[in-house]
DNA sequence: TTGTATGCGTTATCAT
DNA sequence: ATGATAACGCATACAA
């Protein structure tokens, strides 16, 4: 059942030398043997031992990925799972699988990088992280080919969304529709993506000579509907006059502000309009359906394989250390209608 | 940076074989050495290299995962990912990762059980799989320990919810409510889930002494929210008189389903009271907020790790075959309200 | 208690 | 064009 390279040989009356240079295309073999070979090993389903392989030839044909580095989110985060499913699809095509890195294997603690090592991985992705642990910043100044959908640093390739790009487009639909006592609600600044859409959110409200008001910007804790709720909440209470328009910086902070709205008694769209971030699956399900800005997370985790394949390759290296992969709003029932009779 | 067990020993004035009797614990060294060792291992951070290991022992403290083998959904499935999530938690206490089951390795093609085989993995979970698959059957059947969260297999360890006891708590649930016309819209019966769930509806509609009815049981072909739509949308289309009660397979489903009965001027829970089942993160927020079988998956999933892990020690024989896992009722606002005056 | 030698299944270099 | 052989890094049976 279980065959090695010798046991092909032997039943070739041929060197296993021989058969590992068929099985890589390397070498100088008669066409005739190649095929004869060929044959054989397809048909009795040889596969060369994949630790032998690697233990020789230092690849592994494995891309670690860095995961739930930043916070505790599993594979349940629908964005970022996403992203990491899309983007295993595409290296699949190309024989290669993931590994999500972790900090031990058997009873032994290490580092990312040192994990890397030991695994022989030929590239990392790293799907979120944050730029501040000693593990990222190790693992990015290492030689591993490195690429991430998430964070941005030095001699680090990226693959995002366009962030400020996503933010203009709410924020001037918001002001197309009249609507100018503008806040925000975002989840926790230490991921990138929050700060920078944070970043955004007032650099543009200032473009349009529009004062950014600290009480109107609020920071959620965590990253789901309860932070959003409770957030939404105590802007509510601290403020004199009610926004009338809110940008939440997730889908699922949008649910919490649009719960805590009603709760307020505060119609959405009627008194406030509220757009999320992400478009993920569920916001058009939701009530009032959500209009939110669009990530493709398709886009981002194929590209993000295409620069790392590259890296990996060593072929051509990506011009652009950072790329940003648009955004889109999309118009749903959670912001007022436009006027027409304008 | 890069070193192996014999640099270690070199740099002890020991034999490479001592050094890797005391990082497995295994035979007689003294405790001085054995604790020098040990020292100077963490010190410098050493960690045997893990395809070596591999090659050698046979085992790669790895668990093959086969996940989307069903249908063509990735981890963005809610129910699934979750269970996997709480899996890879709970053995990766104890040094094992995950990997993902595929069908090559670089340019070989395999099927599942050559994949495991060429990996060394040490045993597989079966989150979601079809039992008709050669690929699957041949898997069981092999000597590779293997539990299944999803499937049902001569010889298969298996650790799922309790199917029956979720439809009886809903059918229960329904009839206490005083609803007799009682639809279900189930997704495609290829999945274990879905048919023991039918299966359970039928009978105990019975028990009862209701007879079930075709046109009041819908099998939609997809999974989701259109699927759910659509099937409902024919049964109301097809009937003479509308259900007072749709028990959807799926809480995804039973979006589709309450949309799908709006769309035909019919109320939830007023005209129609509605049933999901899985209780994903969502439901609460969904409108109307989706009374529904919660499924336990960080149990299920955990349940199954020890399962797989007690396999592959081949220390204890689970007793049972089948695990089954408690379910329960959430009541929310999709099922009409208890009448408190009876 | 410690060391030596061999094998795990490949790949790759160097002969032939 | 093909074969012999060493090396990858570790584990283990056996010798010392």
């Amino acid at each position: 059942m279980k065959r090695n390279i010798y046991d092909v040989a032997r039943n070739m009356n041929l060197s296993p030398g021989t058969i590992s240079k068929i099985l890589n295309g390397k070498g100088n073999v008669s066409t005739k043997t190649r095929e004869r070979v060929l044959k054989y090993v397809e048909e009795i389903g040889f596969t060369p031992n994949s630790s032998a392989r690697t233990l020789k030839s230092k690849k592994s044909l494995t891309i670690g990925i860095v995961f739930s580095d930043i916070s505790n989110f599993g594979l349940e985060h629908p964005f970022f799972s996403s992203v990491l499913q899309q983007f295993k699809n595409y290296i699949e095509i190309f024989g290669y699988e993931i590994v999500f890195i972790v900090n031990r294997v058997g009873n032994y603690d290490l580092s990312y990088l040192k994990w890397c090592l030991v695994k022989n991985v030929d590239g990392v992705l790293i799907v979120t992280g944050n730029i501040n642990k000693p593990n990222i910043i190790e693992l990015v100044n290492s030689e591993i080919p490195t690429v991430s959908t998430d964070i941005k640093m030095d001699d680090l390739y990226s693959v995002m969304s366009d962030d400020f790009m996503g933010m203009k487009l709410g924020l001037e639909f918001a002001l197309k529709l009249g609507l100018r006592k503008l806040a925000c609600v975002s989840g926790p600044l230490t991921s990138r993506a929050f700060y920078e859409r944070y970043l955004a959110f007032k650099e543009i409200l200032e473009e349009n000579n529009l004062t950014f008001k600290e009480k109107y910007f609020r920071v959620s804790p965590t990253y789901g509907f309860t932070g959003g709720y409770n957030a939404t909440k105590e802007l509510l209470e601290e403020v004199k006059e009610a926004p009338d328009f809110i940008f939440a910086l997730s889908d699922e902070i949008a649910y919490g502000v649009i719960r805590a709205l009603e709760d307020s008694g505060l119609k959405v769209p009627e008194d406030v309009s509220v757009i999320g971030y992400d478009d993920v699956s569920f916001s058009k399900h939701f009530t009032p359906a959500l209009t939110t800005i669009r990530q493709y997370k398709k886009e981002i985790g194929e590209t993000a394989a295409k620069r790392l394949l590259a890296l990996i390759d060593g072929t051509v290296k990506p011009e652009k250390q950072v790329e940003l992969i648009p955004v889109s709003l999309v118009i749903r029932d959670s912001t007022k209608k436009v006027n027409l009779k304008q």
